[in-house]
DNA sequence: AGGTTGTATCGACGTTCTTCAATTCTGAGC
DNA sequence: GCTCAGAATTGAAGAACGTCGATACAACCT
């Protein structure tokens, strides 16, 4: 539902016109990553060890609000990057690697693409 | 020089806490990715057969002015995701491989990532 | 030289985003 | 029940963004 063409396989980005609809939901999980507080809060998320954090443990790393970084998880959550749970008091947020796999597999130029000035000289 | 940990091969994003400068450098790479347009853009340049497409042929497919399609272009530009050259009255653009090329790098999830629930038990 | 076509830049307007302080909500513990 | 701590929501202010019309620039063609 996200890039995939029509054989259902293979992202469609770098090797088909992206459609309307596709790119508009693209987009909303680029803009999720466009920001330097949501790529740090992403990758503190990402690489912790036991693959979850407690919200808690997030916040003091910023120079930033409370509700200013759980303005931003909200983003990265909604954006499907991220999930969460909670746990008593505390709130634990972990990756959904799915999407950053998807990511990964649009940006990947298949085998063989074409480049600047290979396979066409008509101008 | 964007998020290559210490060893230089390595892109830090779910592996390791983003530097602050890291990441506010790869976010003006994601953000020029998060609009709908410049998806569109970047995905019917990279698409192209021959890698290269004049402004002319990509400005009629969005019902916007000639001058915010030029803006859009010159984002991913600045983003370091295309390249331009004029020749006579027409402008080319390309593709960059090597920067979705390092993005798909850092997006990917290195074998044997930790996930939820898994190799630490602690917190 | 003058006119024409394709592209980029400028200035302005409305919208969206980032941030905060204040408040509310949720669950734990006395 | 009451209070307290952690997290989310609300509302508002300032900055950044997307868009356009008008204009400027570049190169071709009489």
């Amino acid at each position: 539902m996200l890039g995939q063409d029509v054989e259902g396989c293979c992202p469609a980005l770098l090797t088909a016109p992206l459609a309307e609809e596709q790119a508009a939901e693209l987009a909303k999980v680029f803009k999720a990553l466009g920001d330097p507080i949501r790529l740090r809060l992403l990758s503190m998320i990402a690489s912790r060890a036991g693959g979850e954090v407690c919200v808690c443990d997030l916040t003091p790393h910023f120079g930033l609000s409370q509700p200013t970084v759980s303005h931003h998880l909200k983003l990265l959550r909604q954006a499907g990057l991220i999930d969460c749970e909670r746990r008593g008091t505390w709130v634990y947020y972990w990756l959904i690697p799915e999407m950053t796999d998807r990511l990964a597999g649009m940006l990947t130029r298949p085998a063989g693409t074409s480049l600047r000035g290979r396979a066409n000289a008509d101008s």
